[in-house]
Order: C-alpha cells, then structure tokens, then sequence
RNA sequence: GCGGGCAUAGUGUAGUCUGGUAUCACAUAGGCUUGCCAAGCCUAUAACCCGGGUUCAAAUCCCGGUGCCCGCACCA
C-alpha cells in the first residue's frame, strides 16, 4: 500500500491521527487511539521480553524525561546536536555552516564562532549552493534538543532528552549499587524521547516526540563472554561499508561466525546482531528478505559510536529501505563523558578484578516506526478481504466474541467475552450487522481469532456450552468447549522469549 | 527551509476551469428480513482546512496562513 493510502486506512480504524487535528494537526505529533494504543504496549511488550529476557542481570527503569543542561553538556549533544546554520538571505534557503563551508575550510567548523564563521563566509565569497548569491547570512545556532525554562527565575536551563539512553548512564551507579555487581549488568528504557526536527515528514518516521525502546548493556571491555556457537551458523543480511562504496544495495547472507574470523567485528557484537534480527524476523514476523543489517562508515556514525550496523526493513509504503532500530558499540564514551561532567568516578570494581569504567553496547529500537512498519507489512488486501496479519501476540484484540443471532444468544456471548476478559485474554464483543460483517471488521484489527455462539450452545445434547472459533488467517472454524477456550488462546497470546545461556 | 502538487461527511470521491439549493459509494447508527463469512430493503447521522478580500451571491475567483504528498536540504 503507499503512503498516504496505508495512512488513510489507520486513521479510519482509529489506530492514530494527528495530534491537535481540531486545530488543524501539529507538524510531527501524533496521537494513538484505541487500536494503536493497544497494539503498541504489546509490542513493547514483545520487545521487553525478547530483549530484557537475554539475562537475568537485565532491568526495565523508567528515567525521568527532562535532563538537566549539564548532563546534555557532558553527553555532548548540546555540542554535537547544535549546528549552526546559514540562511540565504536571498532565497531563504537553510543549510549547515559545516556544508556550505566544505570546500574552503575542509578541516569543519567545530569551536568556532559564529562571528568567525560569517568572517570566513565572506572573505572567501562563499555562494549559496541554490541560488549562487552571495547573500549568506550570520550562522545561528540551531540545537534539535526542545530547551526549557527552569525552576522560578527561568534562567537555569534543561532540555528534553534527546534519547531515552542518558537516563540509563545516569542511573548505572544506582543500578550497580541496588544489583549484584556483577557485570554484564543490562539497563533497559522504553519511553519517549523528543526532537524538534526541521521537517517532521513520513507520519511516524520522523516524528517531534517519539518512543525509543533501548537496552543498554554494560560489560567489560576485557572480555563480553557471550554462548557463540549457538549462533555461529546463522544467515545475516550485511550491507557492509565497502560493499556500499561499490554501489550495492542489496545485502548479502554472511555466516554470524564470518563476520567474526574475517569480518573484523567482536563475538558479543555479532552475537547480539543476531538476535536483533531474530526479533525482527521471528517475533514481528517481517520477511526475512526484507531485513537488511546496513554498516554506517566512519563520517555516518553518530559521534559516540565505534560500531553501527541499522537495521533496515524495505517497506512499500515508503519505497525503500528504513531504519528501524540499531545496534551500538559506543565503547566507554558515556560513562567516561559523566564521570567527567559529574566529578563522580563511574568505574566499578568487580570482585576480584581492578576497577574498570564498562563498555556500553545499546540496542536501540523505534516502537512507532515499528507500528508503521507491523502496518505495512502485514496489513493489506486479499482478494476482497482486507487483513492485518499481526502475530496473535501483538493484536489489539485477542478475540472477538459473537452471538449468532443477537436476540437469542446475546446474554451468553455478553458472559463469555466477560469471563475471558477476566482471564486477561483482549475480548471484545460485536452484535452489529451481520456475522460477516463481524468477522471482515476483526480481520481488519488483526484480531486472530472469532467466537461465535449459535443454537448448538445452548441446545441440551453433545455440542451444550460449545462455541465455534474462527482463525483469521484461513477463515476455518472447529467446535472449541467453553472451558477449553483459554488453554486454547493464552498459548497464543505469549510473545516469544530468546533461548537463554 | 526551498521548489512542485494537493486539501469537499469517518473513508474514497463528483462539483472548481465557466460563482447560484454540494454528487455518489463504502463505513457508522436504528428498523425489517436473513442466520457462519462485507447479502437485501427502509431510515438516520455526517463535509466544502482556517482567516481575510472581491461579489447581490464563493466549495468555485484573489491574498495570507495551516496541514499533507513528492523532490532537494536536514536526519543524535
């Protein structure tokens, strides 16, 4: 489906909209309704259980959203998130300093002023790249962090977080004082993060306030044992750098122990690209041909990071390859920016070893391009039926419950979608319209299984206290007893769990 | 931010050029009928993105704004 087609269907069943729509939407804002909300916890869900559940030594937390000026000094994104920008005075054209200045000052722009910068502009004529005057103004700051005025005075500054990670550096002494100090010690934060991007574009793509899943795992840089040769043998899909400066596009299937013995990368971080396709593939159920591991080089890496494979999954809505999470290498670089910031030594000293300042290795995970990404891919038409083929864990409702004929059968449907919900099973009850019409509507929810009670339910004899249960994906039914229905369904409703060590 | 395009019920649309009671379908709600896969009939609810201007009269023409789409730029 494209774009604007898929966005229009979303709206429609109330998955999200616009945030202020009534005041004509707000460039970037989104709001989830029921369906969406719904579908959302349970792939936070699916998530914590996928990836917290890789050790017992790893935690969910929930930091505060607001960082104090200095925490985003030390982290460097009050440095590394401000660009100064030029404006063309004649076109009003926005660019960065650091790229129009490329050329006559290769070397960039960082530590000067932007007095200095609009120096140099001048005296080298430096033209603007679209209209080629040379009316280039004075650079301004640009910072894509929401600042606030804080406390009374207003005078202090603090900014949104930029990304839900600096609350897990901040609390790693915490952690490790209220843990058992041992190492690797995992600090997992699934919760908002806001930017204010220039051009929020691409609905939940590139979004002003958006939700980050991450985990950051703390270890020891002299050794992140990990078990190996359980997924030696498994196919990854790398793009790698000098594949991509020859112009591919497609990735290539390398064995996970490849990528180790001639590939350069380390055993903990090939371990870990290996489950994250795993979730990809196994717990959302995207098409493994999809999935694409794409290696930033050197000048795309964010500042911190040492290794970076995205993980990109080609979407028809968007036309192409999008990043839908990541895997991070960024050495000790925030700990050791925090030690620095706070004044407070954040090296830990495990039993019988020297103290060390751990290495962070993040997996990073964006819960609303992934909602986009769980629509594209499995939401679509077949034949006149229109179908959201979610995995029955991630559906907003489990199970629609029916009454045949609303008149005679309604106060038992009513009950047995009660009692179910009280299993904790998502019921949700229709009577509307035709049985049909029931079914098309749950399909288009991706509600994987219907219950329907007919005369047989009520009728004394063999089939007494027996409902049929409907599959969404094959439309084929069997008789199901009452008291068998939850063995039946909560099997299903359980998101899958990685094999532990 | 730049360039181009677009904006009409919940959704998709006709009408806009050439100003005059806003079209149709699906969806939703209720009724009759039917009774296991979007059936039929009847009824109801429901829209011209916002603001200004021109005009006797604006969905339609003009100006400004907002939002969306495509491309460029940006994207820790």
């Amino acid at each position: 489906m494209k774009n604007e087609e898929l966005y229009a269907l979303l709206r429609r069943r109330g998955v999200l909209w616009p945030s202020a729509e009534i005041y004509g939407g707000t460039q970037g804002l989104y709001d989830y309704g029921p369906l969406g909300f719904a579908l959302k916890r349970r792939v936070e869900e699916a998530w914590a259980a996928w990836f917290v559940g890789l050790s017992h030594d790893y935690h969910l937390i929930e930091p505060a959203e607001i960082l104090p000026e200095a925490v985003v000094r030390a982290s460097g994104h009050l440095e590394n998130f401000t660009d100064p920008e030029v404006t063309c005075e004649s076109c009003h054209s926005v660019f960065r300093a650091e790229t129009v200045l490329e050329k006559v000052r290769p070397e960039g722009v960082d530590g000067l002023t932007p007095a200095q910068i609009g120096e140099i502009l001048s005296s080298n004529h430096v033209k603007c790249p679209t209209c080629a005057s040379l009316a280039l103004s004075v650079p301004r700051p640009f910072n894509l962090m929401f600042g606030l005025d804080w406390g009374v005075t207003g005078k202090e500054r603090a900014y949104l977080r930029p990304e839900t990670a600096q609350g897990s550096y901040l609390s790693f002494s915490r952690m490790w004082d209220v843990g058992r100090r041992a190492l690797p010690l995992g600090i997992a934060v699934i919760g908002k993060a806001y930017r204010n991007e220039i051009a929020p574009r691409q609905v939940l793509f590139r979004m002003r306030a958006f939700t980050q899943a991450e985990l950051q795992i703390f270890f020891d840089p002299a050794g992140f044992s990990v078990p190996f040769d359980r997924v030696r043998d498994e196919l990854l899909p790398v793009l790698r750098v000098d594949r991509r400066e020859r112009g591919e596009e497609a990735p290539e299937l390398v064995r996970a122990g490849d990528l180790v013995a001639s590939g350069g990368l380390p055993e903990f971080y090939v371990y870990h690209l290996v489950h994250t396709v795993r979730f990809f593939r196994d717990v959302l159920g995207y098409p493994a041909d999809r999935i694409r591991l794409f290696e930033k080089s050197d000048k795309e890496r964010a500042f911190y990071n040492r290794i970076q494979f995205d993980v990109e999954v080609r979407l028809e809505s968007l036309s192409g390859y999008k990043e839908l999470g990541a895997v991070h290498y960024r050495g000790d670089y925030d700990l050791s920016r925090h030690s620095q910031g706070s004044g407070k030594d954040l090296s830990v000293h495990p039993t019988g070893r020297e103290p060390l300042l751990p290495h962070v290795l993040e997996l990073t995970f964006g819960v609303d391009r992934n909602i986009w990404g769980l629509s594209d891919l499995h939401l679509g038409t077949e034949g006149e039926r229109t179908l959201w083929k979610l995995p029955s864990y991630l559906a907003p409702v489990a199970v629609g419950v029916f009454p045949l004929i609303a008149k005679e059968h309604a106060p038992y449907a009513l009950a047995l979608a009660d009692e179910l919900a009280a299993l904790g099973i998502p019921a949700q009850y229709d009577a509307g319209s035709s049985i049909g019409k029931r079914y098309a509507r749950m399909d288009e929810a991706g509600t994987p299984f219907c219950l329907t009670v007919d005369g047989e339910t009520l009728a004394e004899g063999p089939t007494k206290d027996t409902v049929t249960l409907r599959f969404r994906d094959t439309r084929t039914q069997e008789r199901v007893a009452r008291t068998d229905l939850a063995a039946r369904i909560l099997p299903a409703l359980r998101p899958p769990r990685p094999a532990r060590t």
